[in-house]
DNA sequence: TTGAAAGCGATACCAG
DNA sequence: CTGGTATCGCTTTCAA
């Protein structure tokens, strides 16, 4: 059996108490005390069971990340972040991978909750009122989407698709295409919304494909519509749909960027390795994952007043590798 | 407050107990009771509190994951397919990234280790005696290395390797170039021991470049030392190394494949879509994880006899692509 | 088949 | 400053 706070009181010779405060609060008890104390823990490699600590603190000292894939690259960069983070004020990360399933979102949530102090929601797919159910009983934190009333982290993917169409109209493109990712995503409606206010200002024609799953796959079952379309540039919901695209485009003989200029968004460690590099819109994935992390310690400390909640977006930058000019 | 065992009997007119025995094992109350503890838990939207359970019960339901870099790509593959199984049965998963520190390893096994039933360590950097030091405390699987008295589940390095240097021989190649990772990575070791082992057998002259970071970076940095060799072919300790090696030997006008031909280790999505595609060797990323997993249930609930640890090999395989032989 | 009650390990309150 | 004790939510005897 492991070592409880018992038998280190019995072999510094005091009671449970004070060994709690001496480890606690070392000020609270005499200089001596506490020696002996720190003394016979170190001695018997004691720790805290931290499920009988929560259960009277009520604090858990976890927080819940769930995040649809982790095989898409852009969660892994922003777990490390979360991780790193939550780390510096000792919490413990519960990481569940959703697999894009947004039924078992809920249920997991719900299964993991008396588990954790708050959730670190990453792109939940679960409808808004779902998500709202959960508003008085758990400290949520809400990445890459806005849903009241939780603080949330979102990139602003409307200036970033402003400069993507800036940077194709003035490489001379007039026909954009834009592959969505999945229906239920909130980044995609939202890239999709800024894209199409960046095409109506610039006059810009916008040729929307559709929905397809955020993943390499679902960029090489994409490329077709693509190509038979009039479009000479095309839009990605996201690099691996982008890199799915290229892929696909170039076995059917349709050169990137030649024949069609490829953006994608995310800027995930493959967009500067292929070549021609992938010209995307980097998101501060990191600085997403940090400020998630900040916002929920701050929820779960200070609680939510009735004000609005916090809202940061981060910014986005283009970053130009591949992409050229219609021929 | 959340809903608890007691608003369950209480609105069930039952005991706790029986709430217990009705949600535990069914069979084990009348049907009438059982039927009535679900309605109230389902009305109520009881979920029990995993952490008072595990006070009593001593299981807590959870697993343990430590992981050296969850960016590099390997590790949130093997992640995905743990949590998969894991959640097969009833398990969360805990994860921690040591970002390559083997220092911070053990304190946060130890911290962690009240929190879960049984740990499983990817990859871990610290020393054979730090880890032998759980041993009897705490069940461990241990991933991508070999440690006694832990069982383990492996790549078979030797035979990639072996296929490695077979496929670059009969492209013509006469010396060949190891970049090598981590110097306390097992998996590095094995490596480099599989490939002399076949380098010796086949008569093939095997260059060392020495050790390296397992990152792109890591390759970039070792390229101009590989350029310098006479090999006319590299083995990466893994892709990124690979991929890291391929940008600057480019980068430096030395032509991939046709002045350098390389082939990395994992295949990692990145391996197929950069062009020319890396040659590398395949390893059955989703099979370890599983059964990392199932090795672990196992250890939990039957204990570890004092048998010989399990220790599983997976498979290996070439996956060529882009290599060539030498100009 | 059911209910009452005793803990699991830690914390927090209240006396002393 | 310290020790005793109630308590957190749940499981598990032990009786009824």
């Amino acid at each position: 059996m492991a070592v409880t706070i018992k038998d280190v009181a019995r072999l510094a010779g005091v009671s449970q108490s004070s060994v709690c405060r001496a480890l606690a609060d070392p000020d609270q008890v005499r200089p001596e005390t506490r020696e002996r104390v720190e003394t016979a823990a170190r001695n018997l490699g004691y720790y805290p069971n931290r499920a009988a600590r929560s259960l009277i603190t009520g604090r858990t000292g976890n927080i819940g990340v769930v995040l649809p894939d982790l095989a898409n690259p852009f969660f892994p960069t922003v777990v490390k972040a979360i991780q790193t983070q939550a780390r510096l004020f000792d919490y413990a990360v519960f990481l569940s991978d959703t697999d894009e399933e947004s039924s078992v979102e809920v249920p997991l949530i719900k299964a993991l909750a008396k588990q954790v102090d708050g959730f670190l929601l990453c792109s939940p797919r679960a409808g808004d009122d779902e998500l709202k159910a959960f508003a008085r009983q758990t400290p949520m934190v809400v990445l890459n989407r806005r849903v009241t009333p939780f603080p949330s982290v979102t990139a602003d993917n409307a200036d970033g698709m402003r400069q993507a169409i800036a940077h194709l109209q003035a490489l001379g493109h007039r026909r954009v295409a834009y592959v969505g990712g999945p229906r239920n995503s909130w980044s995609n409606r939202d890239r999709l919304r800024g894209l199409r206010a960046a095409a109506a200002s610039t006059g810009l024609e916008l040729i929307e494909i559709g929905n397809t799953a955020p993943t390499v796959d679902g960029g090489i079952a994409a490329a077709d519509l693509v190509l038979a379309s009039p479009a000479t540039a095309v839009v990605a919901y996201n690099d691996l749909v982008a890199l799915g695209l290229i892929n696909r485009c170039t076995a059917r003989g349709a050169a990137v960027p030649e024949r069609i200029s490829v953006v994608g968004f995310d800027d995930i460690l493959l967009a500067g390795l292929v070549s021609p590099g992938l010209t995307t819109v980097a998101i501060a994935k990191e600085q997403i994952g940090r400020a998630g992390v900040d916002l929920l310690l701050d929820l779960m400390t200070n609680g939510h007043g009735d004000e609005r909640p916090t809202r940061r977006v981060m910014p986005t930058q283009l970053v130009v590798r591949g992409s050229t000019g219609p021929r």
